[in-house]
DNA sequence: ATAAACTTTCAATATTATTTGAAAGTTTAA
DNA sequence: TTAAACTTTCAAATAATATTGAAAGTTTAT
């Protein structure tokens, strides 16, 4: 197989497993389209290389900006911009589990934190299940907030590991 | 707030963040009604208090009940099903985990390692950042695969805890 | 100030995922 | 064996989400 058949391998493969991670395909495949290529890339050549629209790629561009996944570049004596993806994966595993924290867990701990600032009425046995499923679910998203900080920390670990490496 | 309105109020909200956390709608729904409520409910329990057709119901609950979240029961002199959520956070959440591994992690470790045994030609320059690509990838999938045992690891030893607060 | 080069926006469209409900299938009791 | 009670299936309808592309907006050079 020959580089350029593995690069697009890669991109249909990794925008297709983006859709299970709830990731937009054009997202993920613009994403391993820049993590595959070495020098950065215009918006035209991401339209070139993957088949999308303008605006697509544009969107999503700044989406994996927000996600600080991607930086936009200039070159000097170039009008145009360019795009480069960060390619250390422990920062990007990083950024990943940041983000997927404010989508996934902060609006579950607002929604319980509402709900236990709540004055709830019923039958004593009733409100005492739900407020204990309630105190349960709280338990729960801090421990996972804590295993997040986790993989954070794991992820910093390595990367002063590569700092002692480089050092050494 | 009254009992019911909460536990409506919880069950519309669990419904909308499912949808980030890549869970259909109607299944969280499900979900979040069966853990609010003591008691074991039919099929049509369940399509009458929120709103589902009977097939969603059907099908939702036995993707439930394949996710371990859910089983079946059946009572005496009954010829109807009842259905029964798992009310154990820490169970919960350790078949949430192990259940994304498998629709997550899994099939990136597979494409990687596939592309890993394929002998990939062109220029070397190119095929060696290619290749570093592939090899940081596994690194992180494997990582990310660590934390989730960390995550089962964590929740056992809270079960373990438990256990010994009962016995003693 | 003008125009060329480039980026952004967003209404329309296409795609994908979810839900419905009626029909088919199954189990149980008599 | 029959029929009532219940469960499952799945093609079609609906809803949610992603994508397009042309037009509007912006920046830069002359």
């Amino acid at each position: 197989m020959n580089i350029q058949e593995a690069r697009l391998s890669f991109i249909q493969t990794w925008g297709a497993l983006g859709s299970a991670w709830g990731i937009p395909r054009s997202m993920a495949q613009i994403h391993a389209l820049l993590l595959t290529t070495h020098k950065d890339l215009s918006t035209e050549e991401v339209m070139e290389e993957i088949q999308l629209s303008r605006g697509n790629v544009n969107i999503n561009m700044r989406e994996l900006i927000n996600w600080n996944l991607v930086k936009k570049q200039h070159k000097l004596g170039e009008r145009k911009e360019f795009f480069t993806a960060d390619k250390n994966i422990w920062s990007i595993a990083q950024n990943i589990v940041t983000e997927r924290k404010r989508r996934e867990l902060v609006p579950v701990h607002d929604m319980i934190k509402d709900l236990k600032q709540t004055k709830i009425e019923g039958p004593i046995e009733e409100v005492k299940h739900f407020q204990t499923l309630i105190d349960d679910l709280e338990e729960f998203v801090v421990q996972m907030d804590k295993l997040s900080e986790m993989a954070i920390k794991l992820n910093k670990n390595v990367l002063f590991k590569n700092m002692m490496k480089m050092l050494s």
